[in-house]
DNA sequence: TCAATATCTAACTGATTGTTTAGATATTTA
DNA sequence: TAAATATCTAAACAATCAGTTAGATATTGA
């Protein structure tokens, strides 16, 4: 039996998922991620394949740091009001300590051209799809709505989420706060 | 006298800025831009200085170009109505043959850091607050909005539009179309 | 017609990209 | 204790990045 890992795997994905959210897919280098990870290359190949490997497991990392709010979101039965909370919630979610870095998810599907990596891609579309199943959850607890105004809110929630996703980078919190006023303002 | 330059700068430009908006500044290579353009590294640099320079004057040809929908907007006196169409508009302007580029300048603002080029992020944010300008026009043109008013739906239908930019490049028509809608329903 | 000179081609920087590999190091079980 | 072997370091890989340069080419005004 030969020695064993000195790095715990969850750990270091967890600094790359930071840096990929910071500087997005392109910007982020193996040498900025042996020096985030503390590891050096032969340890994050054997351990991930290729850069785009420690970029899958990074987005499925950030999808496990995400998922509390969108648990959150999932077992409230407040209808629109939870969804406008996890609105909310996610502005605070996004902040670093004094910028803020957005979506890792929204910022990706940003980033990359059609051409992209096929899993990448079906990750994005996976992870949009199962956020507006939550949403069209959420909306049906309100009664008064049919099948038709849900998945058409639906729709418009998701849009719009993915709109504050990328907002929340530029745009200071008072706006953040009055966008998201609107959006429910008629929901 | 010498002999003279066998291309136009502003039709080179026009192709560079193509692709830029297709791409985004870190996927593009001069290698790419050589062949897009039609000309060769050194005539790039001798008529850009670099691939920032390049970039700066296809951020200013798009402005150029997006400029024909704006002043359209700007000219119309009609209110909430024309920015609505503005919207329509926006979404037919970005579209390729086959998928939507979204906005050279939106795109840009996603790909970027906040410690990049001075300059380019001096156009975005110019840009960005003629946008807000020019929807606080149209808005004054309804009489029984305040000033206060005013100032809050321009914020929303800015960072409207900036969603909308990046949601071009993802979702379809009709999810489009439905989004513009709602975000139009009690303005 | 011809010297002047800007524009062109094409090869070449040096730095950095993602990825691989050889060999030293450390740990484990038998 | 010693053979086995996975993990580590560090140097190297080819490809590409943005940017430069020497020299051939073409066009101009005098």
């Amino acid at each position: 039996m030969p020695r064993t890992k000195k790095y715990d795997e969850q750990e270091v994905i967890e600094k790359a998922m930071n840096l990929f959210w910071r500087n997005g897919y392109e910007t982020t280098s193996m040498q900025m991620l042996e020096k985030e990870m503390g590891i050096n290359k032969f340890s994050i190949y054997s351990s991930f394949g290729n850069k785009n490997g420690v970029f899958l497991e990074s987005l499925s990392c950030y999808k496990k740091k995400l998922n509390e709010l969108i648990n959150k979101l999932k077992s409230s039965s407040n209808g629109v009001a939870g969804i406008k909370e996890y609105f909310y919630d996610f502005i605070e979610f996004s902040k670093e300590t004094d910028f803020s870095k957005g979506c890792l998810i929204t910022n990706t599907a940003n980033e990359i051209g059609q051409d992209a990596d096929t899993k990448i891609r079906e990750v994005l579309s996976n992870f949009t799809e199962g956020v507006k199943q939550v949403f069209a959850h959420n909306l049906k607890q309100d009664k008064t709505k049919d099948d038709a105004i849900i998945e058409q809110q639906a729709d418009f929630l998701l849009i719009s989420m993915f709109g504050l996703s990328s907002a929340t980078r530029i745009f200071d919190k008072s706006q953040l706060d009055n966008y998201i006023e609107n959006i429910f303002k008629n929901l």
